[in-house]
DNA sequence: GATGAATGAGGCTTCATTCAT
DNA sequence: AATGAATGAAGCCTCATTCAT
């Protein structure tokens, strides 16, 4: 698409669509709202997206490999899973607390068995699994019972639902603190193990 | 009172509801192509329901209602949470079995965000999470750090994630087998301590 | 598409969709004015054709075959070509004086170099040419070195064309008489030979 | 004065826009693409041409006028009709040969019932048809019952409809060769007698 | 009760045109 | 003069919902 020649309209524009989404979900989301919310015209979007699914697809995937990108950075440095949960759920708390809506953005098109999930974030997901579950074995942390299928549920997707539950009300509304943090850590090596 | 051919003629459109959702999305799904699935009218629908968000709401209530009544029949006659996992895994992996789309439409709700989810339900939820957690720390099953909380993001959460991944063949895509669900008894377990 | 209810409805709506194309074009033609100026709803164009395009093409199609039954029956009963080319400008003619949109917008199609000219009509327009060729060598009025390009170049090109250039007043714009008929025949006769 | 660059740039914009516009239709045709194949700015169409409907109706006169000049040097050369139709015919063919889109255009214009037919191109096409007939009455070719309008249908309506068919694959796609002309000029004549 | 034809608001998308650079 | 990013009006089409039969 075309570069654009006012970054920081684009990245208003990003803001908005992200904001919008978590707002009234993909299909409630209307492309002239979030024109509207950017304060942008609606023809604006299509100058830098292919149409509605491309917008989403591309927002989905700039923030998943931020978060990847981290996680790859943590296992290339860390020594212990422990110690690389503790970067990712650091990260994740981090990104609620800043901008709550792009954890939920990525939570909801996650779950949504209806967005055309990238490969590449599919190919990383399997890359980490791989990785942690290597290393998790080697250093006496994951069962090696435990299938690369089993690692991913376990340290992504069960923080992620807890993050999920939260937000929903569920049971309650706080917010992350250190010691969930530590907790989450703690099921997670349980679980692995 | 309802005639059982008039019964037979809603139980085919509830079961074509969940099957096109399924298929489409809840907003991929039209109210239209449901009633033709069902052979059914368009207007035969909103004789039962007020309108489209109130059939989904009606149908994940009354499936959602199903497991709970499951888990709340196990937590009253077996003594260990353990058991009472495996049953609900059990019950989980049947029903994926049988009518994976139930299943599936469960998965959707729970993780739209824009659904509107069941007050009874989320009652029933957090009964379950308190029971679980009592039952557990009596039997020293679970740690009593965890909160009710975490408790039912991993008995529930956990499990579900791990259905969704094998649906969305994100690493295998084979069916649920009794190692599977001995595995996910396993994890779960080990979570709680 | 869906049987109608209202059958003057729809020819209300066929007329109107004719005059409109004839008067704005194919593309300054909108769906909504055609609905309005049929005293319609917008969606109700959808319930019986497809899409925009569809809706013309059915409309060409309808009116093409009318014509061209016309045609076939003068062939399977007249003697000459002559004659036949008297019952199709008086069958014209007719229509230019009771709907001229119809002719109109017969020739706007027909002209149209993205219209997507349906197969069955093609077809027609071959056999007639073949069986015009055949009848009019047979009797004399047609010069066999003429192809059945020419012939209907010749009989159904010739005439429309000047119907259309009276229509755009290029240098007359009377309405058709006998005697301007009866001119087409014979000019068209003296081509053929 | 416009330098040679310009001149070479407006010349690509032109033939740009008729292959384009052949290509697509007038609506189909978009500034942006004719833009883009002549290798120019959006924004540069617009300094030469008021509008999308101003750059057609000017291609469309100048590509006429090189016509119309060739025939009222031809009638003012030729003694009969026939030759001045075979050099018509002749240029027609020519032009085909060589760049079929700007004839193609012509036709398109021609026919588009939407299309702003220029006056003096309408006059242009008078005149020639009040001369034609003059000429072809003095010299025995074309019956003095003959109206200026007939003889422009016949004259000119006529070859390109031919032409078009053969476009169109109606019947042939072969290109036009000597024979097809000389069938063409002997046609005409004998239409006019 | 049941039907399904009809409605029309509202969504996505295109593209001629403008104007700051 | 030339550019091309940006605009926003307007078009096609969908589909939840209604209501006369």
């Amino acid at each position: 698409m075309t570069r654009p020649k006012d970054l920081e309209k684009l990245d208003r524009t990003k803001c908005a669509a992200i904001r919008v989404i978590v707002e009234k979900g993909y299909h409630g989301a209307t492309i002239s709202q979030i024109a509207k919310e950017a304060d942008v015209s609606d023809g604006y979007l299509y100058r830098h997206y292919a149409n509605k699914a491309d917008l989403v697809q591309a927002l989905f995937v700039e923030n998943m490999n931020r978060y990847h990108e981290l996680i790859f950075d943590s296992i290339s440095t860390d020594e212990k899973v422990g110690d690389i949960l503790l970067s990712s759920f650091n990260f994740l708390a981090g990104t609620v607390a800043e901008t709550p809506e792009v954890i939920t953005f990525i939570f909801m098109m996650d779950h949504d068995h209806h967005f055309d999930f990238p490969e590449t974030v599919r190919k990383n997901f399997e890359r980490i699994g791989q990785m942690l579950r290597a290393k998790g074995i080697q250093m006496g942390e994951i069962n090696n019972k435990r299938t690369v299928e089993e690692v991913l549920a376990i340290t992504f997707g069960l923080p992620v639902k807890m993050l999920e539950m939260r937000r929903k009300n569920i049971i309650s509304d706080d917010v992350l603190n250190v010691q969930d943090i530590d907790s989450m850590v703690e099921i997670c090596l349980n679980a692995l193990k």
